[in-house]
DNA sequence: GTCTATAGAGGGATAGAC
DNA sequence: GTCTATCCCTCTATAGAC
């Protein structure tokens, strides 16, 4: 990676060949990921496995960086639809929201382990870039809105440290717990359990801070 | 890494001039971590900082993999010990043990980030070997009598759910908190709300399932 | 035992033809 | 716009001198 392009697309898809290339070029490379893992990800298998070649990569992403950060920027923003659509759901008590997501979101990374395995492994690669950091703050402000309908009578602070400790909870367990493959029940046993964790210290938030 | 010779050592420094070349071996690979991050891991940058050559490197580790994994079951055993000193200390409640485990755990992670990180980042590397997987079972067994202790009531296959989940969030939300620096009372803040969650539970184990 | 030198392989990115 | 060919760099691991 000689030069310092960022890792932003080089283009929007505005036309219709060109989205499909750039659809192809992420299917290939989620393709590779599974199937060779992060270490052999290379822009050549990418190339291979989408039909085009090399040349052609690199006119839709400026380096490989960029291709995988926009997977991993795919992923977050299903995420957050998916934490957006169960956490604001209000026919739901607050802790059957809390135990709704745990199991969408166990579900989800287990239904597609090696693809997140591989992409938490490249990670070095996309980590540092300005669009990742910015990325996140997404789901800090629904996780949040939450709080503040859940736990009405704890503080800002309070609520600012408890949501992030609740997310990054969610997602580092969902990441261990999904590297090796696992049953069906088990994950419901599993889902159940850190459900269970993350309900109880939403009570204690709600109920022991007033 | 043309041949696939295992990540153990090559061996045991036994005599004494091995055994300091061993240590300057590891020492310097620390270094080189913590200054070039795990990217820029090489052989070569690790024989250039210890002051021995690369060829000398080779006697003592048959691979890269070797290193990081050394440094890797180091960090395991340090963690093992600070885990069974702490929550085996029938001077305090569970909970306090906890909320010890807790602060002792996050306030290490947050010293050591960069070699953390890095090591983190090299997981790739080591993470398939035979003797990193079985490395773990340590800390299971002393969570599990710690559970055994404070949860008499749950089944087997609670606690054992639990002490991974419980070992699991400490372990991953330790990395990611200290993947940014941070400064002292802002560390004390979340050690204290990561262990009021871990406490929740576990009193909600100990108590709700008899 | 320790060194220097290098083989050998892989991969990121680009130039220039078409 | 797309392709092929290739430049150039990095890195692991080993061979062989001393």
């Amino acid at each position: 990676m000689p030069r310092n392009a960022g890792v932003s697309s080089r283009k929007e898809p505005q036309q219709a060949r060109s989205s499909e290339l750039v659809a192809a070029v992420l299917s290939a490379a989620i393709q590779v990921l599974e199937a060779e893992g992060a270490q052999r990800f290379t822009m050549a298998r990418v190339a291979e496995r989408a039909g085009v070649s090399v040349g052609s990569l690199y006119q839709y992403f400026p380096n490989k960086a960029a291709i995988l950060f926009r997977l991993q920027s795919d992923e977050w923003h299903q995420t957050s639809a998916m934490l957006r659509a169960i956490l604001e759901d209000g026919t739901m008590s607050p802790g059957a929201r809390v135990r709704a997501l745990v199991h969408a979101f166990i579900r989800s990374e287990c239904e597609e382990a090696a693809v997140r395995l591989a992409l938490d492994d490249a990670a070095p690669f996309y980590r540092d870039a300005p669009e990742a950091i910015e990325a996140r703050a997404d789901s800090t402000q629904i996780v949040q809105s939450f709080l503040r309908e859940s736990a009405p009578g704890a503080s800002d602070g309070e609520r600012a440290i408890a949501g992030d400790i609740m997310k990054t909870t969610l997602s580092g367990v969902g990441s261990s717990f999904s590297a090796i493959p696992r049953a069906p029940d088990e994950i419901n046993a599993y889902a159940d359990a850190l459900a269970d964790m993350l309900c109880a210290y939403l009570e204690r938030l709600a109920g022991g801070a007033d």
